[in-house]
DNA sequence: TACGTGCCGATACAGTGTATCGATCAATGC
DNA sequence: GCATTGATCGATACACTGTATCGGCACGTA
């Protein structure tokens, strides 16, 4: 077979040169589209058209990556506002509108300390803001509210996904979890709690949210000003 | 080489009965002292004296094994007191207890939907113990609670985590993070960020699981007794 | 041109979760 | 009592992971 009959190889991955962003960003795209399993060593490199090992020359390990990722994504995290409750809820507002965008933000949020740029730069921006407060509520401010938000957008994409997973629509998961629900609390051995479930008003997602945080602002606003 | 010669082969773990609380209990002793990832399927098996592949009788799944493991840690969390401040309260506090204990839990909590028996008798407990509440403000309020915990647990877990990494003793923690952050303090990017970590009290970790607590339960008494 | 040197990435290794399917054993039918 | 069927169990295998190693290559220097 002659050349002029055989096809051109199809154009290989450019050998563009290789830095820390891009690597970051190509994981990023992998964790956005898939969650963070998807996100190993090899797809990363294969994605960029790089040998896995090339990524060491970057990072140390995959969990450095992971920070990497992480501070990122703190990029996109900016408290505004004026006054210590716009700004704490905003922050509040923003992390957990990050962490809706990236859900794999939810697996990785509170797991290690943060002590890259942006995260330090998105701390910055808290307490700076933060200038009227007394300097010792600071800290205990902020992380009240980080850690609420971490656990509140934890367990709310938690929920998401069993949704997701029971099946594309929304149908089967009431179909698999409320049978379950409804037999369990047949036996009638927690009463109390079915009562709740049964009868009580269901707060959606955002209201959920947005009550806790009201709690926790409310509170901190009783010893700020006392 | 005759009969007589030869030693015995060695005592082979007796096949002995399995079932998932033998399981679960094995993947919990390991996960207890050498952390999640020493959780392997083979490992748990071996322990067992058994082959990986008996296990999936009575799982389905490594994600399974992980929810019984949590499952039966909230076998731990029980709430205990009168009046629902002390009840959330001590939800929150055995909760991070159980933590303490399980370090593994601080990266299970939240990450899936908890709904074994364990759990919901955990559910069951506090709501009961809430009965003086107004129905419609239960759920927000120990989910808020669960929130907060699972967020402050997570951080408190990594920190403890970081300094035992860096060297088992305290004194490398600091010789390798305060210089750190000294250097990126110094370089003037963090101004206020600088001042609150170099001039305001530093309270230790018992004492911010508490506030923020504090600062929470302030805030549901404001709207509760409203 | 010859040599030393540093780096890059192919290969290899030990480990993972789990699908597959042949061997084994108990129960059943004659 | 024996043959056959059926179910069950677990050894083997597979695809994949993170990362250590080290041969070979390119490059800078003598």
């Amino acid at each position: 077979m002659l050349v002029w009959e055989r096809p051109e190889p199809p154009d290989r991955p450019v050998p563009a040169p290789l830095n820390r962003e891009r690597i970051v960003r190509t994981a990023i795209r992998l964790a956005d589209a898939d969650g963070l399993e998807a996100v190993s060593l090899r797809k990363v490199a294969t994605a960029l058209g790089v040998g896995p090992m090339r990524l060491y020359s970057y990072i140390a390990s995959k969990e450095e990556l992971l920070d990497l990722m992480v501070d990122a994504a703190y990029a996109e995290i900016r408290p505004v506002g004026d006054g210590w409750r716009e700004v704490l809820r905003s922050l509040a507002e923003s992390t957990r509108q990050a962490a809706h965008e990236h859900e794999w933000l939810a697996d990785l949020l509170g797991g290690r300390p943060q002590l890259g740029p942006h995260a330090l730069a998105n701390g910055e921006a808290v307490v700076a803001r933060l200038d009227g407060v007394d300097l010792d509520d600071v800290m205990p401010m902020v992380a009240a509210v980080n850690a609420y938000v971490i656990g509140a957008v934890r367990r709310e994409i938690a929920a998401r996904r069993a949704e997701r997973a029971s099946g594309m629509d929304e149908r089967r998961w009431q179909a698999a979890l409320g049978p379950y629900l409804e037999r369990t609390f047949a036996t009638g051995r927690f009463p109390a709690l079915a009562t709740v479930v049964r009868d009580a008003a269901h707060l959606d997602a955002d209201h959920t949210f947005r009550m806790g945080l009201d709690f926790l602002l409310d509170g901190i606003e009783a010893r700020v000003s006392r």
